[in-house]
DNA sequence: CGAGATTCATGTGAAGTATACCTTTAGGCTTAA
DNA sequence: AAGCCTAAAGGTATACTTCACATGAATCTCGTA
């Protein structure tokens, strides 16, 4: 046992690496060059540029698609803002913060409160009144006389969760303030986001609006190549293979982010079958373990209630052919048995019903509001993952309820 | 036969409740002079 | 007397429940051609 085990190790290093850095590949690498985005980013920076003066920039406004480079070209004219602001000594703050949910700050007040940490402040995640977390944050920020940059990524999540009264707050704050000044980036992929805020709050969110196309297949294979370049070692990949993850992102309304996942999965593919290079299967294999892997990790990170029902609705889809909807009440019933079963306390048919418009958003499952006419009005539960995926979730939810 | 009323099953909004947690305050205990 | 700890009071956010009303097309009803 032990001999084969040193085996593997020794097996291991005797190879040439696949990768020579992968974190290249990570969506956290924050490349240098960003390409087919030059035109985008310059308008950023044009907008942004008057803080160097001093003077208040306008409010900007970012939508596109995921993976069209917006968190990335919006980060790295930030970071080039602050690196020039800091050595001239000019005084600007820029503050990123993420409104998906489940994050920090995906409410009015654990947004306030989350701004008010970034100024160095604790803040309880709950308990105080939010005016008082407002008050703390606007003396805070007013400290000094500073410019503060606010890019909110995914704020469409934030609106359809509590409103638009916070980004009414936050884009007034600038007459409440003496010495600082506050704007915002707001980042959306949802176009139509911006139509159902309040005229005040849009006029003043919109006042500059940067659309961020999606790449076609081959602008993504630049993007490819330039990551792919530093990320492998020589001759790992072949043209054909970034071709090919090119092409499958492509499909997917050019998602550039999609397309590293594949690439750096079925480099890690390779590597684990012992291969000293990618090929064209590995790249298929990367796709369907990257459907798995991501509902998976959404899935596990779910609350229990909703875990159960999904767990309903899955088991209920399971059983219906070729895509035959499922409908609340139904859910509702079976989800009342695995409750009896885990015994556990059922929750309300209405939340029950928020919960799967939840999973929904989430994009687990796919339901729509519709109308039987003389049989009522029910939401429409359809599946969106592969059956195997369905099979392995199943297990999964099956297990993290203890049945 | 067709316009309008009816109907069903659940969507959805508002208001209320339970829980967990926060700050403030006042009392009680300790301590050091 | 000053300092520190504790517990109660008074308050909030969040997740959930309760109540009540809204929805919208299939189906029914009934007057009319």
């Amino acid at each position: 046992m032990g001999v084969a085990v040193e085996n593997i190790f020794e097996e291991y290093l005797s190879k040439r690496p696949i990768f020579s850095n992968k974190d290249i590949l990570s969506i956290k690498y924050k490349p240098d060059n960003i390409p087919h985005r030059e035109e985008q980013i310059s308008t950023v920076a044009k907008i942004l540029a008057p803080c160097l003066r001093k003077e208040n920039p306008s409010n900007i406004f970012i939508y596109g698609k995921t993976g069209t480079g917006k968190s990335l070209s919006a980060n790295y004219v930030c970071k080039q803002l602050s690196n020039i602001s800091e050595k001239k000594d000019i005084p600007l703050k820029i503050i990123y913060l993420n409104c998906k949910m489940g994050k920090v700050a995906d409410t009015e007040y654990r947004l306030i409160a989350q701004l008010s940490r970034e100024f160095g402040k604790e803040v309880p995640a709950t308990g105080l009144p939010t005016s008082e977390v407002y008050k703390i944050f606007y003396e805070l920020i007013d400290e000094k006389e500073v410019i503060t940059l606010l890019v909110l990524d995914e704020i469409d999540r934030l609106l359809d969760k509590c409103g638009d009264e916070v980004l009414y707050n936050l884009t007034r704050i600038n007459q409440e303030l003496e010495n600082a000044k506050l704007n915002i980036i707001g980042i959306s992929n949802d176009v139509t986001f911006i139509n159902n805020l309040d005229p005040r709050v849009r006029s003043s969110l919109n006042e500059e609006e940067v659309v961020f196309p999606p790449y076609d297949a081959l602008q993504i294979k630049d993007i490819l190549k330039e990551r792919a370049e530093d990320a492998f070692n020589n001759g790992v990949v072949s043209e054909s293979v970034i071709s090919k993850c090119a092409a499958y992102a492509a499909r997917e309304h050019g998602d550039a982010r999609r397309a590293l996942d594949l690439l750096r999965v079925a480099g890690e593919l390779a590597e684990r079958t012992g291969k000293d290079k990618i090929e064209e299967e590995d790249v298929d294999l990367a796709e369907e373990k990257i459907e798995k892997e991501s509902i998976e990790e959404v899935i596990e990170k779910l609350p229990k209630q909703s875990q159960a029902v999904l767990y309903a609705a899955l088991l209920l889809l399971k059983n219906r052919e070729n895509k035959e909807p499922v409908y609340t009440g139904e859910i509702y019933d079976v989800y009342k048995s695995v409750c009896i079963r885990t015994s556990s306390k059922p929750l309300t048919q209405r939340r029950v019903s928020d919960l799967i418009a939840e999973l929904d958003m989430l994009g687990i499952i796919n339901a729509k509001v519709i109308s039987k006419g003389r049989y009522g009005r029910t939401r429409e539960i359809l599946l969106c993952m592969s059956k195997e995926i369905l099979e392995n979730v199943n297990k999964m939810l099956k297990s993290n309820l203890g049945l």
